[in-house]
DNA sequence: CCTATTTTATACCGATCGGTATAAAATTCT
DNA sequence: AGAATTTTATACCGATCGGTATAAAATAGG
C-alpha cells in the first residue's frame, strides 16, 4: 500500500557500491550518490538511513557478491590452491572491466578525516576478518599435513593478504590483470608445489 | 626588510606533510593545516600557493627526506640486498613511531573525488617512477650476472613494489614492524641467496 | 620620523557538505 | 469517492569547504 517505489533498491545499492569503490567514502558526495542512483535525498535517507549506513550496506553487498571467490577458494582441498585462487580471485576483482579498479575495502577509506574514522575502523576490521579466515584455513591445512614446514599459518596468511593489498594499489594505479598475474606467480614461488 | 616571518617554513611544511600523510589530501582541511602549522590562511597561500601546491611541496619533502633509504638501497652492490633494503626500508618508514602509519604516496589519494584527480595522478606517477628506478637497478644487475634467471627485472621490480604497497596498507591498518618483517622474509624466499 | 615592504590578523566570499522539513503525488483499503 | 499510507519532489538548514580582500602590525632604508 502507498505510492509504489520508482526505483530498484538492489540496483541503487549496486550503483552506490560502485561509486564508493571508485571514489572512496569521503570522495563520494550525496549528490554523486543521488544522481548516480537516480533517487532523491529523502528517498536515500528513507531507504538506506544515511551516508554511513549506505556505505556499510554497500560494503555488505560487496562482501556477499564480489567476494564469493574467496569463500569458494577456502573450500579447495589443497592449501596452495587456496592461496593461488585467493590471489588470482582478488586480481580478477581488482581489474574487472565492469567494476572500478582496486578494492572497495581499501579504496573506501585508507586515510581520511576524523569524520570517516568509524568507516575506516569498519574497513580495517573487515580486512582483519578476511585475513583471519585465511589463517584459519591454513591452520587446518597445517593439521592435515598440507602446509610448508618453514612458516606459520598466520604469517603466511598475512603474507598472502599483503600481496593482494599490494595488487589492489597496483590496480588502482592502472595495472592490468596480466601484470598482476606475474606478480602473483612470483609471490607463490615461496611455496613449493 | 618588511615584517619578519613568525614561523619556520621548513617546520610548517613538515607538519603539513604529516597531516597529509595521516589523513590524505582530501581528508586534510585548510583548518587542519593552518592550525597544525600554526599559521593563518593568508600566510599559507602566500608561502605555499594553495592546497594543491602545498601537497606537492609536502610530497617533494617526503621524497627528499623520508625516501633517502631508497636511493641508498639502490647503491648496494648486490641486487638481492637492494630488494631487501627497499622492502625493510619501506616497512621501517611505514611503522616509524615519529611518523603517521603507511605511506604518503598511497594514503595521499588512492581513491578520491574529481577535485583531487590531479593529485591522484601525481601520486600514481610518483609510484611509477620509483618502480622504474628499481627496475633500472635490476636491469643493471641482470647485465652484471647478479640476477635470478627465472624472472625479468621489470617483473621482479613490480613484485617488490607490490609487496611494499601491501605493507603500506597493513601498516595503515595498524600492523607493527615485526609483522611486516615476517611478511618481507616470506616475500624474499623467491629469491635464492 | 616617514615611507616602502612584508607578514600578520580578521573577516568575509560563493560553493558545497551531509541532512531534513514540508507537502504534493500515487497507491490501497474502506 | 474518501481516508490512510507511502514515496516523491522541492526547497531549505547550519556547517564546513577552499580561497581571498582589507587593513593593521612590524621591520629596514631614507
Amino acid at each position: 500500500m502507498g505510492r509504489p517505489r520508482e526505483f530498484d533498491v538492489d540496483e541503487a545499492l549496486q550503483t552506490a557500491m560502485e561509486l564508493f569503490w571508485r571514489k572512496g567514502y569521503e570522495g563520494t558526495s550525496l549528490t554523486d550518490l543521488t544522481e548516480g542512483m537516480g533517487i532523491t535525498r529523502p528517498s536515500l535517507y528513507g531507504f538506506f538511513g544515511n551516508k554511513e549506513e549506505l556505505f556499510l550496506k554497500a560494503l555488505d553487498r560487496y562482501e556477499q557478491n564480489q567476494m564469493v571467490f574467496f569463500r569458494e577458494a577456502l573450500e579447495d582441498p589443497k592449501a596452495r590452491s587456496v592461496a593461488e585462487r585467493v590471489l588470482k580471485g582478488y586480481a580478477d576483482l581488482q581489474t574487472s572491466e565492469c567494476n572500478p579498479n582496486g578494492c572497495l575495502g581499501i579504496n573506501g577509506a585508507l586515510a581520511c578525516s576524523e569524520a570517516a574514522a568509524e568507516i575506516q575502523k569498519c574497513l580495517i576490521e573487515s580486512r582483519r576478518r578476511v585475513e583471519q579466515a585465511l589463517a584459519d584455513r591454513f591452520e587446518r591445512a597445517d593439521r592435515e599435513g598440507d602446509f610448508p614446514d618453514a612458516c606459520s599459518p598466520i604469517d603466511l596468511a598475512r603474507y598472502i593478504m599483503t600481496v593482494t593489498q599490494g595488487t589492489a594499489v597496483q590496480a588502482a594505479s592502472g595495472a592490468d590483470r596480466a601484470a598482476l598475474y606475474k606478480v602473483i606467480d612470483m609471490a607463490l614461488q615461496c611455496w613449493p608445489k
